[in-house]
DNA sequence: GCCAACGTTGGC
DNA sequence: GCCAACGTTGGC
């Protein structure tokens, strides 16, 4: 295969991206200009490296809803942007403000989400009934990434389950 | 580079 | 509000 054929084959890959409901709910993207928002205060860096270097437009994304009374799957949505500078860093005001951060350097990023669709609620405690999805990040134990990568079969399960 | 202390996440 | 789990910080 050629350089520019391999190049251009780089496959789709499928995340879940925590939001919580309070902050960011998927009836908030989808409501927003274009369905799309910015994927602000990401703090973490393997959180950060994946937009930054693992995620292309197009992507797919489980919208999961943390931090509330029913965690779990809320809908589906896309990557819609590569990565820049996540502003809020260098904002006081912001409860996402990093004193360290260097405007020359910024050190958090964000990208743009595109919400496609609400789903029903498919919550934490569902996808703990399936065995088959195991293997999901997010059901393991100890997870807190806010952002995980989630294989291919396990995306078409979940849309399974969402049908 | 180790590692204890501390802070954060997030389900319950 | 509790607390397990994990990431980050900073002294050494």
């Amino acid at each position: 295969m050629t350089t520019a054929a391999s190049s251009a084959t780089h496959s789709r890959r499928y995340w879940l991206m925590k939001s919580e409901p309070e902050e960011c709910s998927i009836d908030d993207a989808l409501a927003a200009t274009h369905s799309t928002v910015q994927w602000t205060g990401v703090r973490n860096y393997q959180a950060r490296n994946f937009m930054r270097d693992d995620m292309r437009i197009g992507d797919g994304v489980l919208f999961y809803h943390s931090s509330c009374p029913e965690p779990g799957i809320a809908g589906i949505a896309e990557i819609a942007s590569g990565t820049r500078s996540d502003p809020t860093q260098f904002n006081p005001e912001s409860p996402y403000f990093d004193p360290k951060a260097d405007p020359d350097k910024p050190r958090w990023l964000l990208l743009d989400v595109k919400a496609l669709r609400k789903t029903r609620l498919l919550s934490l405690a569902e996808l703990r009934e399936h065995p088959e999805l195991a293997q999901l990040k997010v059901l393991q134990r100890g997870n807190r990434l806010s952002i995980t990568e989630v294989d291919e079969a396990d995306w078409k399960r979940v849309l399974d389950l969402l049908k």
